[in-house]
RNA sequence: GCGCCCGUAGCUCAGUAGGAUAGAGCAACAGACUUCUAAUCUGUGGGUCAGGGGUUCGAAUCCCUUCGGGCGCGCCA
């Protein structure tokens, strides 16, 4: 509906360019009102214009709204600065409906008009230790925006990048080692690079069936990096999939290495012009663009740094030619934004093609008192834990509830609490409401109709649901435009605020007014698959009963 | 010291290309189940949008500044 009224604006914008002179297209909003007697739609038009053309808003309104040739309104206004309010009239609803019966389908599954290709990376843990609840966060945000993307219409790939190469795989080989050691009765000393926690001990007892003799040497260490990184990658997946997320692709940094991709990509920086020798390193002038200090990409001692891999990741990506790259990291990369745009402008890719979205840390706590320690990892408390105990539904939505730059405290019980806080089980409980109502209606002999047919609501409440019908490809192309997820799990509280108030004044099954009865089941149906859809896509189920 | 993010009701949070009287849930209080599921609904109270200044017809939103909280500033990954 909104794109129909931008339509109608847009002509009329049109036609007041030969008169004023101002760029084109400007944006301004159409949105539904909170009161009533705004209208069902309104748009701020006249007052963003109002600027450029430094006239009365309320003056611009009233030429735009003057001979505006419609015949879908019974009132447009014009109010307070200079909105312009739209009042539909029943011919409209009424066409509204039934565009909306006859093809639901298509409407559910709204199509972007220009499909884009859009390749994403989250979560991309080390793998050095089970995934923190953190990550979970990040791969909420990541994995829902994937699928709504998708749903979109985009091509969307979705990638783990693995980081196992460096220093810190080397540490996590040493550190099973010695807790085979440990574990064998020997007598050892950690250093503070060495990983600590209960999982260790899972890794190491394994680790020793597979050898004779512990003595430490560079080959040992090796055969422990791969098989403690194996064992924690299968974790992570397992871990991931449990909570809804899978991936196209895990890259692993090693294999860049491996296929001489790294190689390739600081020979091409020095092609460029973009790196310099100073103390013995090679050093990539990341000053001439975005960062505040050069970076090293080859150590003194011949070794490469994390960074240099992860250029050659990024060339590796663009390489591939998608049109949009989003990033998800949490918040404490932040200061590693500035190096990474510069290498993709420096190797003569668009920076701005990367999207970074940053999440914030998520904070636990347990009946209000914060939880930082955990005996599985040592130090963090494991996502595995958290969604042991509380479950991915409420986990999902409670991460989904938020904006991703904003810091969340997560209380463990209040998640818990199958009445209060979270907001899932409302959601979830409108779903499985009308499940129960279809049931009803068909135990009482009452068909559910093959045809939708909405004629007989006339109720507001109905009006209101409708038009809250209408705004679901809205919202999921305001996801689509900010980003933000979030903005449709509070569409779906929204719509299951206003159902329940519905259901609660009136009566679905009247068996005494049969085309009532199948107005209003249709309703529900057309309610029920949204909310699913909707659900869905946050990667949340709809149960049938609760 | 420098940089990034955050600060909205008692609590957890929405409010996004500046717009109309700043909104939900929880908690508090008062009500509604002989009915299609009460994990629900109806109503009441609750605000210096951290403070101050600026930009303009208009600021929670943009700019400056102060204060508070988080995070980052390696030839670590």
């Amino acid at each position: 509906m909104k794109s129909i009224l931008k339509d109608i604006i847009n002509i009329k914008l049109e036609d007041l360019r030969s008169t004023y002179d101002f760029e084109y297209p400007i944006f301004y909003e159409i949105e539904i009102p909170k009161k009533k007697e705004f209208g069902d739609y309104s748009t701020n038009v006249a007052l963003i214009l109002s600027k450029i053309l430094k006239k009365n808003p309320r003056e611009i309104a009233n030429l735009i709204v003057s001979d505006l040739k419609s015949d879908l309104f019974c009132k447009i206004d014009i109010a307070g600065p200079g909105f312009i309010n739209f009042f539909l009239n029943h011919v409209t609803m009424k066409k509204m409906l039934e565009d909306l019966s006859s093809d639901f389908d298509t409407f559910l599954s709204p199509k972007s008009p220009k499909r884009r290709r859009i390749f994403i990376e989250y979560v991309s843990a080390n793998p050095t230790g089970p995934l923190h609840v953190g990550h979970g966060r990040g791969a909420c945000i990541g994995s829902s925006l994937s699928n709504i993307l998708r749903e979109l219409g985009h091509e969307v790939y979705e990638e783990f990048y693995v980081n196992d190469a460096g220093t810190q795989i080397k540490n996590l080989g040493l550190s099973i080692i010695l807790k085979a050691k440990e574990l064998k009765g020997e007598r050892v000393e950690y250093t503070n690079d060495c990983y600590r926690g209960e999982y260790l001990t899972d890794i190491a007892s394994e680790f020793i069936k597979n050898v004779d003799n512990l003595e430490l040497s560079d080959d040992l260490v090796n055969r422990a990096s791969l098989f403690g990184k194996r064992i924690i990658l299968n974790w992570i997946v397992r871990d991931l999939e449990d909570f809804g997320v899978t991936f196209d692709n895990f890259q692993s940094e090693l294999e860049l290495y491996k296929k001489g991709y790294v190689d390739e990509c600081i020979r091409e920086m020095q092609k460029r012009g973009i790196v310099y020798e100073k103390d013995g390193a090679v050093w990539f002038k990341s000053t001439e663009f975005y960062d505040d200090k050069d970076r090293v990409l080859v150590k003194e001692n011949g070794d490469k740094t994390y960074f240099a891999s992860d250029i050659a990741y990024h060339k590796l990506k663009f390489e591939k030619g998608y049109d949009l790259y989003i990033n998800i990291w949490g918040a404490d990369h932040h200061g590693y934004v500035p190096r990474v745009k510069s290498a993709i402008k420096a190797l003569g890719y668009d920076e701005n093609k990367l999207n970074i979205l940053m999440v914030q840390m998520v904070s636990l706590y347990r009946d209000k008192k914060p939880v930082t320690m955990s005996k599985r990892s040592g130090d963090f408390v494991t996502l595995r834990e958290v969604l042991d105990e509380v479950g991915k539904e409420p986990m999902r939505f409670t991460f989904l509830t938020r904006k991703h730059d904003s810091p969340l405290d997560f209380d463990i019980d209040l998640v818990k609490q199958k009445t209060s806080d979270n907001p899932v089980f409302y959601v979830q409980y409108m779903f499985a409401r009308i499940n129960s109502v279809l049931k009803v209606a068909t135990e009482r002999g009452i068909k559910i109709p093959d045809k939708i047919r909405l004629n007989k609501l006339c109720l507001e409440e109905e009006k209101e649901l409708i038009k809250q019908l209408f705004a679901f490809p809205d919202v999921l192309f305001d996801v689509e435009y900010f980003l933000e997820p979030h903005l449709l799990a509070y569409y779906l509280i929204n719509l299951a605020q206003t159902f329940h108030s519905y259901y609660n004044a009136h009566r679905f099954i009247n068996e005494n007014d049969l085309e009532l009865t199948n107005s209003r089941i249709s309703l529900l149906i057309l309610l029920q698959k949204v909310i699913k859809k909707g659900l869905s896509l946050l990667g949340i189920d709809s149960p049938e009963r609760m």
